[in-house]
DNA sequence: TAATAACATGAATCGCAGG
DNA sequence: ACCTGCGATTCATGTTATT
């Protein structure tokens, strides 16, 4: 596009990117502009209410959440503060963004009905199984061993990033489940203050967040923390070649997240590469083949399965049993069935061999590949 | 108490026990005397919001849930409806009682809003793991592979029926987890109609019900299934020697539960052990190995013989000369071999030394060991 | 009859580019 | 914005058909 705009836009405050801003989140969300991030991710309070001290049964004291910005007056409160933040981040939210938000059975129901009452759609709950969770000391209850993330889009319908083929690769050629396993954030990885005592008391595994990054975001996406913490969110987003921008009202969170932020390095460019889809490659008309001579007018076609066959038209059409059309479209009609891959449905004989011709194709996009586009 | 009454009640209704209440759920609860049940086990209907037809890759149509009653016409017509059936039976409970509930993300946050509004008390969410999952055909979102049950009990500070010696026991000596794995309803167990068809759409598996009854009634108690169906509870309850009453508004329902209700046979007293067979090794997926941070993103890897070298990418496949894929597919194709393990075949190197990567599979195994089968 | 291949199916909120 | 048509997409398990 060469056209001068005619009725130019006010500017859109620049964005405070691989910064952490000081303060609450929903006041300093309101300071970003509409529709500028891509991604979402928030690890709330968890409004735990925990009446009194937990002991170990060695009487050892276990150092529970009682922090007081994790109390909350009663549901309704916490209704109040989850709506609140989430219809911020709706807002600043790009129209195909997305957002993640992991809690706990004493939160993410209240946050989950939120999220839909707001207008997002969900995409999947995800349980993070961990594999060396806190026993349950008492034996009154479940060993509570997972956490609950939920997915969701800006709204039904609403196009949103995610790197299916990524994801399979990452789970050795299996479509990846909505159930993952990583341990608790513990050892070397576990920020420590100057007193050895933990910098942060829910501090998340930064392969949880690894996964949910290379799933839903592409390099050079923003990803907003509006609980930022010690920062994980913003150490695997600049790993991953992310940009990213906290928001966090503690000073000594906010200390630890930008020492431990200054430590991290970017991954090489080239392994910051996914396993894409075949969508993204060049779209062949199954014509080319035919004007190519890689089939010839006349030769005809057999299905995977052998039951029914066709012949090639020097249009590129078929020509079956009483129907005419695309490879998809006779395919499907022989088939009976509402729709047809018609390169991989279809296969030509050579010496005796079927052979599918998407391989004809593959062939094709070799070669453009090879002589730059066109 | 030996204290005579001297303002005797109206004497309490007998309970139908053993017998499945023809009508709706919520008027039927209505008919039962308060605080008569030890536990509630409901499958309510999960509101799905489904659009159009689904077909499988290779053409054929998957049987969705398209059943009348499981459409609402809003969030807030669903939402009343939880609360009228969630609070009638926290009346029919008895004060010791509890409840159990299973949805999936569509409803399952309503659901769990509504017990907390209600005075419920959560004890613990569960993950039911399907170990056999359909798939995103679509490869559009993670495969949706488990249900979400929530156990509470009737209010904050009540007791409840918790036998953590015997589900410890069933998972070999460890305490039971939040996360159980189950395959879901299929064979010999799935009710099927004349014509072959599923008599329910959405029948549970036993021995789901079976760790639920174990787990929180004792032999004796009286389970309510407001939302019978095919009646799986009752089947559990009959066969665990505990009473149960069923609703069901479906007479197709009905006549399928009791059928199946009549085959059932209480077991032996002391007939419940089970042996376990022992499991085989837990598949790891490389891509953990870089999630985990046990891998760095560009780290070079070295093939066994020193003469191939390959990058990890952030998505655990490799990059070497003119190739990319999984360990397994670079390994074969850098050595012009038809397959190769990649686990044995791939070395990283640490302090001058070349060590396999599958000494970081078999560390990343033996963490999951320590969180026992469930 | 045994081994093997082919087929069936499960609570699912399951396109998108180009005209 | 709507409409058309290409063409991408599945895992575990149980049952039936075939060799």
């Amino acid at each position: 596009m060469t056209a001068i705009q005619t009725k130019p836009r006010k500017p859109a405050p620049a964005l405070p990117l691989n910064t952490i801003l000081s303060g609450d989140c929903i006041e300093m969300m309101a300071t970003l502009p509409d529709a500028s991030v891509d991604l979402v991710f928030a690890d709330p309070p968890y409004n735990l209410q925990l009446k009194g001290a937990l002991h170990r049964p060695d009487n050892s004291l276990v150092d529970a959440v009682t922090n007081d910005w994790d109390q909350f007056a009663s549901f309704a409160a916490y209704d109040r503060f989850t709506c609140e933040w989430l219809a911020q981040a709706r807002r600043v939210l790009k129209p195909d963004g997305a957002i993640w938000v992991i809690g706990s059975y004493h939160n993410i129901f209240r946050v989950g009905a939120a999220l839909q009452d707001l207008g997002y759609w969900l995409l999947n709950d995800v349980v993070w199984r961990k594999s060396n969770p806190m026993p349950n000391f008492r034996g009154k209850r479940l060993t509570n061993a997972h956490e609950t993330l939920i997915w969701a889009s800006r709204a039904e319908g609403a196009k949103y990033t995610f790197n299916y083929e990524a994801l399979k690769a990452l789970n050795e050629g299996v479509q990846m489940r909505s159930d993952w396993t990583f341990p608790i954030c513990t050892g070397g990885e576990r920020l420590k203050g100057a007193d050895g005592a933990k910098a942060h008391p829910t501090q998340k595994p930064e392969a949880l967040l690894h996964r949910v990054l290379v799933a839903t975001t592409k390099p050079g996406d923003v990803v907003l923390d509006p609980f930022f913490g010690t920062g994980t969110t913003g150490a695997v987003a600049k790993m991953l070649g992310r940009d990213w921008i906290g928001i966090e009202r503690e000073p000594d969170y906010i200390a630890a997240a930008e020492a431990r932020l200054a430590r991290v390095r970017r991954v090489d460019e080239g392994a910051l590469g996914i396993t894409t889809p075949k969508r993204a490659e060049p779209r062949v008309p199954f014509g080319q083949l035919v004007e190519r001579g890689m089939l010839r007018p006349g030769e005809e076609l057999h299905s995977i399965n052998g039951r029914h066959s066709a012949r090639v038209r020097v249009d590129g059409t078929l020509i079956g049993r009483d129907v005419k059309g695309s490879i998809h479209q006779v395919g499907a009609a022989l088939e009976g069935a509402p729709s047809c891959n018609g390169w991989t449905y279809w296969h030509f004989r050579r010496e005796g061999q079927l052979v599918p011709i998407d391989l004809l194709r593959q062939r094709l996009r070799a070669e453009m590949d090879s002589s730059g586009p066109n």
